[in-house]
RNA sequence: GGCCCCAUCGUCUAGCGGUUAGGACGCCGGCCUCUCACGCCGGUAACACGGGUUCGAGUCCCGUUGGGGUCACCA
């Protein structure tokens, strides 16, 4: 067996999408299962609609999401004259020809058909005239009159077009820039692309290109399209779907590999196995598992995998995702033994890197306030006995982990006969600030002796105060 | 409209002629418990329809219906 030869060639006409992403993933996937090569290639021959935001947004993107290439980027913009040598030699063996239709009558030929009921195809009125070139001519490929075409899709199966459906297309535009069909099969021949994984909407486009690799005497690649992903309302993933980016989801705290599992999940299985390490996807990745049928995107499902992920995977592998998230609600934390421990307790509690960011915030800054429902219920002047018993007890503690600190708790409830709930809630606002938070041992082990009495302290005295103030 | 593709719980899917049709998300109960979560246990819910083939069809064939894609000097 050849080295398989994938790639993905986006057209940088706006951000990487969810779809596209997942078109990279399983190109990606295939070629690192099968120890080949991955190529990228910037599809912009769109003058008009391509842009250098969208292309760096694009690698912005992939580079997130950990799909790195071997090969490339390519830019089709810069291969012109590949393209246009691809084109002489099919006019000089006769498989293309020279057209000077003029665009409006190209049109009414349109309409004509329509107003008949039939397909709108080009006529073929140059297709034996035997033009030269000039400055307005157009180059259309000579499509077989009679006959079928045949992909062989390896998750579809065979396909079969008949020749007559297809009219002649144009493949260089009269200012000598390539069209679509003609620049990729050049590009997948000269890049030697064997593998072509892509979504199943250029299934229509397939013969056509089938027809450039004969006409080139080239090698037909082994096709294999994917189901589309579609929307809740079952129509074609937009814009009017919510966050379709790739980098929304970045910004929304989703982690990577999370989002990777997700996506290819919809579309292929592996028995009934939901979870996947980025390592175990291409270990197990293979086309026999891709289905037919097009999906629809469940953000709920991908929030659910993504706190899946984000517990499983170690404070190591988290810790540089939740940086930037800490990062923007002031506080540069840095990557340290101190953050690693924070992020253990929140863990289990977060299903994004916002939500632990939000959850992170009190250990890096002390509460300035008492949530007013909770200090209603647990900051009353009887709770102050409790705490301040707590923070004498402390004191005189050394180890500060919860098997020498449940001890501690355990004599104060037999002291005062009170439950640790009503140890434990007041002590969470004083060290939080809130009624939320990772468990009371946990919390305090982190924090550290020095910090945690110190705010017991602050608490007590903004009771006292409060207390005098209302008495 | 022509051509093409697709069809199992609400959603993602397992199934590859004989299953009480399995798992996951969601939803609903319960357990655990220092809060919130995690976790655990249980429940809800599907083979689009009609013909064949077969001793036997979710699984094979045909049709219907439904959904999607594509018909550019876009990619």
């Amino acid at each position: 067996m050849d080295t398989i030869i994938t790639r993905f060639p986006p057209s940088p006409t706006g951000y990487l999408h969810i779809g596209g992403a997942r078109t990279a993933l399983f190109n990606w996937l295939y070629a690192r299962h099968n120890r080949g090569k991955f190529i990228l290639r910037i599809e912009d021959t769109d003058a008009v609609r391509s842009t250098k935001e969208s292309v760096d947004a694009i690698f912005d993107a992939l580079a997130w999401l950990g799909i790195d290439y071997d090969e490339g980027p390519y830019y089709q913009s810069q291969r012109y004259d590949i393209y246009s040598a691809y084109v002489e030699e099919l006019v000089a063996s006769g498989n293309a020809y020279y057209c000077t239709c003029s665009a409006q009558r190209i049109e009414e030929m349109r309409q004509a058909a329509k107003a008949r009921g039939e397909n709108p195809r080009y006529d073929g009125t140059c297709r034996e005239k035997g033009l030269p070139a000039s400055s307005d001519a157009v180059v259309r490929f000579k499509t077989p009159i009679a006959g079928n075409t045949i992909l062989e899709d390896v998750i579809r199966g065979n396909i079969v077009f008949s020749n007559s459906e297809i009219d002649d297309f144009i493949i260089r535009r009269s200012d000598g820039s390539p069209m679509y069909n003609l620049a990729v099969v050049v590009d997948d021949i000269t890049m030697k692309i064997n593998t072509i994984i892509r979504g199943d909407d250029h299934i229509s486009n397939t013969p056509r290109q089938i027809l450039l690799y004969r006409a080139m005497g080239a090698n037909v690649p082994v096709f294999g399209h994917v189901p589309m992903v579609l929307g809740d309302d079952r129509a074609r993933l937009s814009k009017r779907h919510g966050a379709m980016s790739v980098t929304a989801y970045r910004e929304m705290g989703y982690y990577p590999d999370a989002l990777l599992n997700y996506l290819v999940r919809l579309g292929w299985s592996h028995g009934d196995q939901e979870f996947f390490s980025k390592e175990e996807l291409i270990e197990k990745f293979s086309l026999k598992n891709v289905g037919k049928s097009a999906g629809v995107f469940n953000p709920e499902k991908l929030l659910a995998l993504n706190a899946q992920h984000i517990h499983s995977a170690p404070a190591e592998r988290l810790a540089p995702h939740l940086l930037p998230f800490l990062s923007e609600r002031g506080i540069d934390a840095r990557e340290d033994k101190y953050l690693h421990r924070v992020i253990c307790t929140l863990k289990a509690r977060s299903k994004t890197f916002v939500e632990m960011a939000e959850g992170a915030l009190f250990y890096y800054i002390a509460p300035q306030s008492y949530d007013e429902k909770g200090a209603k219920k647990f900051l009353q002047p009887e709770n102050i006995e409790a705490l301040v018993k707590l923070a004498y007890a402390l004191s005189d503690q050394d180890a500060f982990d919860e098997k020498s600190l449940a001890p501690v708790f355990q004599k104060i409830m037999d002291e005062t006969g009170l439950g640790f709930g009503k140890i434990a809630q007041p002590l969470r606002l004083a060290l939080v600030g809130k009624t939320v938070s990772p468990g009371i041992f946990e919390m305090m082990e982190v924090l550290g002796k020095g910090e945690t009495i110190s705010r017991i302290q602050r608490c007590i005295a903004v009771l006292s105060g409060k207390s005098d103030a209302s008495a």
